[in-house]
DNA sequence: CGCTATAACTTAACACGTTAATGATGCTGC
DNA sequence: GCAGCATCATTAACGTGTTAAGTTATAGCG
């Protein structure tokens, strides 16, 4: 399928295909293939999922942390809780004990929409990990842990 | 740092921040981080900078078979060609033998860039190599491939 | 040849990614 | 107490992701 050659060799561009970028984004839109007809059935996008269910897990928190545990940038973060506010799937309010801070939490009609769509979600993640075998599985979780740590540049 | 529970049951979600489509996001996050910094210096996007990489790689081809290597949808394409048609790094030319494909090529301009940043970036992945080393990264590269292989739905 | 279907792009509309700038609040030291 | 700096959130501007609809061109078929 692609060259056998050495991944990179210190002084040219590595082949594109092969760059950790590309294989990266492609895997994800391999797996995010699966969820997105559930997702669009149900009105909501990927990110929006994953904030509501980051409040589900975690609780009520501030901007900052979720923007931080979903994997969205705080502007988006802005406009997406207006928009689930306008749905009334979360609620925010101000912090009383620092008045920077914008406290965001899930309201019933935000649990009860995950609940809904909770089942159908389970099984095409169980779909794609019969698929993908656990053995790989484990090894590709520990493997992407592993590489941000080596990555993180601990500030 | 996570609770050490199996990834999923198969009857309730995974824990968010252990599934696959965030592993993966956060982890190419975590990479293009380091490249982002030489592309806002040479005021090109991550998109772009695949696409002319890809011209390079392969030469002039139709705007289907670009996107789909660089990993970009065909809306997205047809704008970026116009930003990089307005600042001629590409070259775009109706197919003659085929009037609806629009045929995309690097120019002469559009080499000269990608050989002034080339450098820098083969640096930044040989440096990004180092950090994670080369027996995470090459098991990583093949089994995101195989992922991929795993779950595409061969039509 | 003409009709229909399909394919390759393009456009449009809306959501998110990304960076920079602004506003509001908190904190620190004097 | 207040000036100056840091932090959290928001806004703005532009590019890309995503879906649907629209254009133009080709292919198939009677």
């Amino acid at each position: 399928m692609v060259a056998p050659e050495s991944i990179h060799d210190g002084f040219e561009l590595a082949n594109t295909r092969r760059t950790l970028p590309i294989l990266l984004l492609s895997a994800r839109e391999a797996v995010m293939e699966h969820f997105r007809p559930l997702l669009h059935a149900h009105d909501i996008t990927e990110q929006q999922w994953r904030v509501i269910r980051v409040l589900q897990e975690r609780g009520e928190m501030d901007a900052s942390r979720l923007a931080d545990l979903a994997c969205i940038l705080a502007p988006s973060l802005t406009r997406m809780i207006k928009a689930l506010e306008a749905r009334k799937l979360v609620a925010s309010r101000r912090d009383e004990t620092d008045g920077r801070r914008s406290l965001i939490s899930l309201t019933e009609k935000g649990r009860t929409f995950i609940a809904t769509v909770a089942p159908s979600s389970a099984r095409i993640y169980a779909d794609i990990e019969a698929r993908v075998g656990t053995e790989l599985l484990q090894r590709l979780t520990d493997d992407l842990v592993a590489l941000r740590t080596a990555l993180d540049d601990e500030l």
